[in-house]
DNA sequence: GTCGTTGCAAAGCGTTTGCAACTAT
DNA sequence: ATAGTTGCAAACGCTTTGCAACGAC
């Protein structure tokens, strides 16, 4: 799995696919990104650095780094969100009255995914949904 | 909870609102409706019986709905969709590769929710977004 | 020089809105 | 008659697309 921008370089080599300086900046800027960030978001942030960038050019970066498996997406109550694929393990929790955004561990997670899956053997992919209820603050 | 067209009626009038053929024909198409239902099929269907419904004032008549406890949302993969208030304990499972549509019991379901909630007390609502993952037909 | 990539502008999609005409009450 | 409701058309935000120009290799 490409963690460092230079492995997606090397990546994108690998395919003949081209390093532009858009496309470095995208990638650096989702490398540097914990966490998950939504396409809007990339491409202002893209843009503070090269003045100019399209935001097809976003669009097509990040579904092009989402098929070489450098990128996942998810959806939360904002809408789509992208995260290094490494940090899939996420689930979302987002309260939907206060729009805090918490999330599972690991393990907590693990059980989770072992319950439903006894479920006629379902393997749920737990990241790609947020889960939305109240936090403990707002159930108060 | 109103489970009945007429009883939808009742609320709407106690609330000074007021029952159009447009309303009722989408109202008895929802509570005509088990599961969930997309706003432009309820539009479709609706405008088989009376021609010219605007896709605007079905959107305003969800929005209505649910307001008013008729009805509830939720996100699934293809994007939003409705369902009657009484039925929202189902807990979506939504396989990502052949798009079969499942649910959790309500027992499952709350198994799941409180194991959730030991999470820093969060009260999830495991309705309001699908679980995404592979159904065991799929994952062979 | 090739061919992948970009910006642009337009279009797509689902949804929302302002407004004047309409109608349930 | 009054106020809620509708259809229309326009606008919305997000995303996708065709295409010619551009640029990484």
């Amino acid at each position: 799995m490409a963690t460092t921008t230079d492995a997606v370089l090397e990546l994108l080599q690998g395919q003949g696919l081209r390093m532009t300086p858009q496309r470095r900046a995208i990638v650096a800027e989702i490398m540097a990104t914990d966490g998950h960030i939504t396409p809007s978001s990339v491409a202002r942030r893209v843009q503070e650095r090269i003045p100019g960038v399209n935001a097809s050019t976003i669009y097509r970066t990040l579904d092009l780094l989402e098929e070489l498996g450098v990128l996942s997406h998810a959806h939360l109550e904002a809408g789509a969100e992208y995260h290094r694929s490494a940090e899939s393990d996420h689930v979302h929790l987002t309260c939907s009255r206060c729009g805090a955004d918490d999330s599972l561990s690991l393990a907590e997670a693990a059980t989770l995914k072992r319950l439903i899956a006894e479920h006629r053997g379902f393997q749920p992919d737990l990241t790609h949904f947020a889960i939305s209820g109240l936090c403990a603050r707002c159930v108060a």
